[in-house]
DNA sequence: GTTTAACCGAGACGGTACGTCCTGTCTTGTA
DNA sequence: TACAAGACAGGACGTACCGTCTCGGTTAAAC
């Protein structure tokens, strides 16, 4: 589809508005005021007053662009942290994903953790934000995912039959446990763990015989197995 | 040397300390105006003043016994919440899982899923408050899981090997990781296909033809425990 | 270079600071409510809180102008009683005095006693405000004191020798002695009593025959008299 | 005169009631420390608990025995300074009563001064505290002055048509003004200047030879007792 | 080339809640 | 009964931010 036709006849073009454009300068700095002062001392220290003054603007003009204080958030994180992700698209799926799991558990460990929490804390208190946090942050990294997934279902490492929000959920649900609740730490042991489990419960499997053999024919098949599927059982 | 002495000394737990004993009407009062507020308005209603005030309370009594507007939020929860849990002791593990999962997400759905998130929120700003959380409350549904898991393992359900923080984690994370995050719902199919995947993923499995580069088994000695597995082949 | 044009450079006193412009209402309905709470319940019953209340103000815009409850107790005094002070310029200094005093009494029997005696207590813990009070009340209420003085010096009414500031502390300060230390009431007839034994000290004098003549003749004033100090006895 | 007599009739000779008695310590302890607290920080730093923490005593023994933070103030104060005054009884009253003002002014220009004001202040809110200053403090003194001035009548030095209380709160008005209302120091030469003019007022005076009109002389026999004046003679 | 509407900074303002200090009353155990 | 200890309800403190509201002064398209 052409969005570039959609984009010309949807967006005034020249849709000029009268008066003073908006100046680019101020959004900057508050954007940037405002990272720095979400990284540096939380969400607790995170107030309108305090971006405005770091950022030698006006309260009023934030309040301009941004309807609270968790909208802000939510967009400084996402004007630094959005261009990044990466899976590497070589190797099996599994192990894209296994490593892809460490990196992201490196990334949590660090500041960016710290904020990601309060992100998602903030999220609590302004539906709007964390919508927005949801849609333009978590969707995009799990899109990412979902279409590593789908490759290792093509590849046969992965059964066919898979909910792929549940896989999803399974795989990285764990990390964000850790890192919401804090009731353990997100080091690297812990994460191959995880992933082992998680990318065991997807492969495909022999038929759930449950009295003790698990002799596994075949156990590689290229492609899912849909009449396995029954799932039930 | 004579035990009785050493305990008529020693044994005096509740000392009787000089002074006006703590009278425990308040400390009901504020618990219960704590709660009410919390399942009611949130944390954002959630302010010590408002719970003095509800429960016919000063304020100076308030901080007296907790230090912050954190730490009340986790005690009136844990004060109201903590009496209840509850694992199918009968069936199979799996199962007993799989029920309680069901059970945890129609409860997190409703109000006490609400308050949970807001005080995952709160621990996020008071790390002491956080603590006793997940001391209080987290660790110790962990422990029932723990158990179930055992039982699992005992019965050949369950893999030998597998390290059970991370298994708690992978089933329970996902949970949260909703609940918290809010990129979609606890319905119930997809609990059980979370639950199916990571369930999955505990099972016994034949060794990897694949590569057998991963045969990590027993290798992680600590938390599995080789010797009870009896290897249920 | 055009003068007119310095000028309007120049003459920009008020010069417009940025932002929005102190309203006028919010102080004078703090000033009123302040002086009514003085003038109601005395100190005690005054309060930040009680006068934002009472002005539909906010503490903060209290605090914004006024340094502490004193600051604000003496402003709000000033306010209401800075535009009186009245001296018959007919007639005797003496008799002026007199007339004065009584006037004094009286105002001082009243409220604006009790205000008053609130305001020097007051002092007593804000040095600030004390200096407030006394310069912008006290000290321009004895300057008038300070100019019939001189006139009655001019007129030979008074020794033409006398230490003003004593004088004048002389003359009223047993009035403020009973009006703060409450040991006797403030009726006409000690007033005039005390009026007559200060006034009887300030007149020219015969010299002091006990030991001698301390013949102080015109050794400070400006218009002294000596021709009547030459004993009139 | 017996006081030991009065003493042991007028008090409870065995009158024993139930009951600990009063232990001397806790009293003395309070007052000392509630008078060391005065002396340093003033009223501002008066706090009944504070007294308590300094004292080693509970509040509630403060409060059953003194019923205010005002009474208790004024207390200590009399405990500490009651003991002393003196007037030198050879010479001149006049030398007498400008050598005790230059004492007191002293005393007043000191940490006594500062306590003074604290208590005139203090009594301005407790009536009750303000009458018990007055009647153990001030009276005691001004009756002392009257003495002196008396003495003063008896030997020609002061006119014998006096008001005594007016005469007084002019001679020591002053000193209370400027103490209270801070104006002015408390200096020698101001001191000595004041007690001239008061003093000269005082003296026996010609007749007013000027006009004639203020002859008031003997007018105001309530006040004044010629009938008494003769008795020092 | 003037309008004119929006942008932007500054800061006043009414508010809410904070966490602290002190008040005066009470309840308890010990002397 | 006296006394120390300390719980408790309550009132006010002074502070930090909130979100809204004037203001003065840009700034650039539209008239």
């Amino acid at each position: 589809m052409p969005t570039a036709n959609v984009k010309s006849v949807d967006d005034q073009p020249p849709a000029r508005r009268p008066g003073r454009p908006r100046g680019d300068e101020a959004r900057v700095a508050i954007l940037e005021a405002a990272y720095a002062i979400l990284e540096e001392g939380g969400l607790a220290a995170f107030t309108i007053e305090g971006v405005a003054a770091r950022a030698g603007a006006a309260k009023t003009t934030i309040y301009r662009w941004w309807p609270s204080r968790e909208s802000l958030a939510v967009a400084a994180f996402l004007s630094v942290a959005l261009p990044r992700i990466s899976f590497s698209s070589t190797g099996s799926a599994a192990n894209a994903i296994r490593s892809q799991m460490l990196r992201l558990v490196t990334v949590y460990s660090g500041k960016t953790g710290r904020v990601v929490r309060d992100l998602v804390a903030a999220g609590n208190s302004d539906p709007v934000a964390a919508a927005a946090f949801v849609e333009s942050y978590v969707r995009q990294r799990r899109q990412a995912v979902r279409e590593v997934l789908q490759r290792g279902i093509d590849a046969g490492e992965f059964r066919a039959d898979i909910d792929f929000e549940a896989a999803i959920d399974a795989l990285y649900g764990p990390v964000f446990y850790r890192l919401l609740v804090g009731h353990g730490t997100l080091d690297k042991t812990w994460t191959k763990d995880v992933a082992d489990i998680v990318l065991a419960g997807l492969k495909p499997q022999a038929p759930e015989i449950k009295n003790g053999d698990q002799s596994r024919t075949g156990t590689k098949g290229t492609k899912a197995r849909p009449d396995r599927v029954s799932r039930g059982s």
